[in-house]
DNA sequence: TTGAAAGCGCTAACAT
DNA sequence: ATGTTAGCGCTTTCAA
């Protein structure tokens, strides 16, 4: 049989009220005598507090959903990690729940979560998402959205990522470089950190007056291999580039493998910039310069807002915009 | 005001007790017509069930905890999305819990998810958790342990990785290809994995009446720079070694790292083996030879395990040893 | 400084 | 086929 805090109350001779208060720390005006007598007790009888039937009086779990389309995707654990260090740092314990981008999926781990009473939620939310009407709307607890931005929901707070700048101030570094020709190999435009991206090429391509060529975009997904197909393209084309700023790293993984099957080397014969600062960009040689984004800190502060919105009991609706840093490596002429 | 079971039992025309058997779809017996109404009674008033207060009751919280050393480790992400995607088939959730190898830390969080009344455990323990008496051993809920084994705890399932074999197969290959002097860079020895993976190494190396020699046995961290460290070692002594197995693919990557910058070429003078087979290794050119763990199947067969464990309400002491694979790129000559 | 007791929202045994 | 009711283990007034 477990114990419970009648068993405490009994062995250490007095009632679960008072078992309850030096439990939680409410225990001022306990005197020391009867203090020890329950800590004892709880001690020799190895108790565990239910923390579940505390939650049932204190409406308050301790737990926050974090919903995310996938933790094997390297942009994620970095997220995650902030999110539950400071989590933690709150006594929060977090719920990880992997979307896959299905919004199906993704409405079903809200309602999931709401039942388990989680204190409020954090979400990357699927970039297949158009109608928020739905579950969205639903939504009767502290909420934070996170690196993809949802128009049409109130009462949440958000983190953003200034992607457009990390791309103009990319650009802009190569073109200081004496770069005139850089193609843009980018991921999908259905996910608006590739449009924000691609806009703030753009712009650092019309700002310096150059031409803008939409013959050296290269649209397609986040991976190594279109990477390397569109980096194929435009060896084997002999496409007039000197240099390439790619969408993310991965990419960019992609177009220095091109790059060295084909016998050329980074940065002599192309320039590469990436974007994100994974792991790997450490890994290529030579070092990838990229655009870092805060991945860590996006987790920790949306975190933080959570929590501040849920003991604050009010909503917080400032939105919290992180900036990126180049970093400067060794892929650039 | 939430809305509760008796507001939908007051508005269906029923008792709490028929709105709870067809939420919980133990409704056979219960007229279509009433179930009608309550359904319509629920979708009208927004109802969301509170599983606490079911919990409270059922002693069920259809919640599993996850320990692991650090999520931000490329080898957990993999794990973690096997156990999330096992537990969610059976409609459990997951809290995510990193323990950084701190047995502290450790400690705490095996705690709080026994407070949370988590139904079960899966746990990577901390490679510096010696003494067993402890905090293992007071649990009394299922538990199961992963990729590091630890003694002395009974009730518990386990599921390995053969990495002695794995590192066996993976030097006989080596050996195959005519190479004969194999260096090897291993992490720490304090950790099992590493010894596990050196004593394949030896065996293969004494099995082939190879001479084993101290001088090329490399014992540091896995890290990329250990493996730099280790192999620019090597290069600049130049120590008789034609070839490199390494204790996991970020050290791997070091070694690259550390021919490319001595202007030397992988396998052409150095061939190379890695573990792990985390995404970096076909990102690195060439794509690297290296032993596949089963990231993936580790989580899913934990969590599957654990659910069984959960379900029997007996322990099921089968261990569970999975084997690994070696893939087979361009990094040996 | 401490205890008694109500009640959180639900389920399950027992009635009807 | 459905309702009544007693808890689950805790916290929190309110009394003493």
């Amino acid at each position: 049989m477990k114990v419970t805090i009648k068993d405490i109350a009994k062995i250490a001779g007095v009632s679960t009220a008072t078992v309850s208060m030096v439990m939680n720390k409410k225990d001022e005006r306990i005197s020391d005598k009867t203090r020890q007598k329950v800590l004892k007790a709880i001690e020799e009888m190895g108790y565990v507090p239910n923390m579940i039937a505390s939650s049932m009086v204190t409406k308050k779990t301790k737990t926050i959903g974090l919903i995310i389309p996938d933790i094997s995707n390297p942009f994620f654990p970095d997220v995650a990690r902030g999110v539950e260090d400071r989590a933690n740092e709150d006594g929060y314990t977090v719920i990880l729940c992997n979307s896959d981008n299905d919004v199906e999926k993704e409405n079903a781990y809200l309602s999931i979560l709401q039942e388990k009473m989680v204190d409020g939620i954090i979400i990357s939310p699927s970039s297949n998402r158009t109608e928020f009407n739905d579950e969205f709307k639903k939504i009767r607890i502290p909420l934070v959205t996170v690196d993809r931005d949802v128009e049409n929901i109130e009462n949440y707070g958000k983190i953003i990522v200034d992607n457009a700048r990390g791309a103009y101030n990319a650009v802009r570094y190569m073109i200081s470089r004496n770069h005139t020709r850089i193609a843009h190999i980018t991921g999908p435009f259905s996910s608006i950190t590739a449009l924000d991206r691609f806009s703030g090429y753009k712009k650092a391509i019309e700002r310096a007056n150059l031409t803008f060529d939409e013959s050296i975009i290269f649209e397609g997904s986040y991976t190594t291999d279109w990477g390397v197909e569109s980096m194929d393209h435009i060896i084997e084309h002999n496409l007039d580039v000197d240099s390439v700023f790619c969408g993310n790293d991965m990419i960019a993984a992609g177009v220095y493998k091109s790059i060295h099957n084909h016998g050329l080397i980074v940065p002599d014969d192309y320039s590469v910039i990436g974007f994100d600062d994974v792991e790997i960009s450490e890994i290529l040689s030579p070092d990838l310069t990229t655009v870092k984004q805060p991945k860590y800190k996006i987790g920790y502060e949306s975190a933080k807002m959570l929590i501040h919105m849920i003991s604050r009991k009010e909503i917080d609706k400032k939105d919290y915009i992180l900036s990126t840093e180049l970093i400067i490596r060794d892929s650039v002429k």
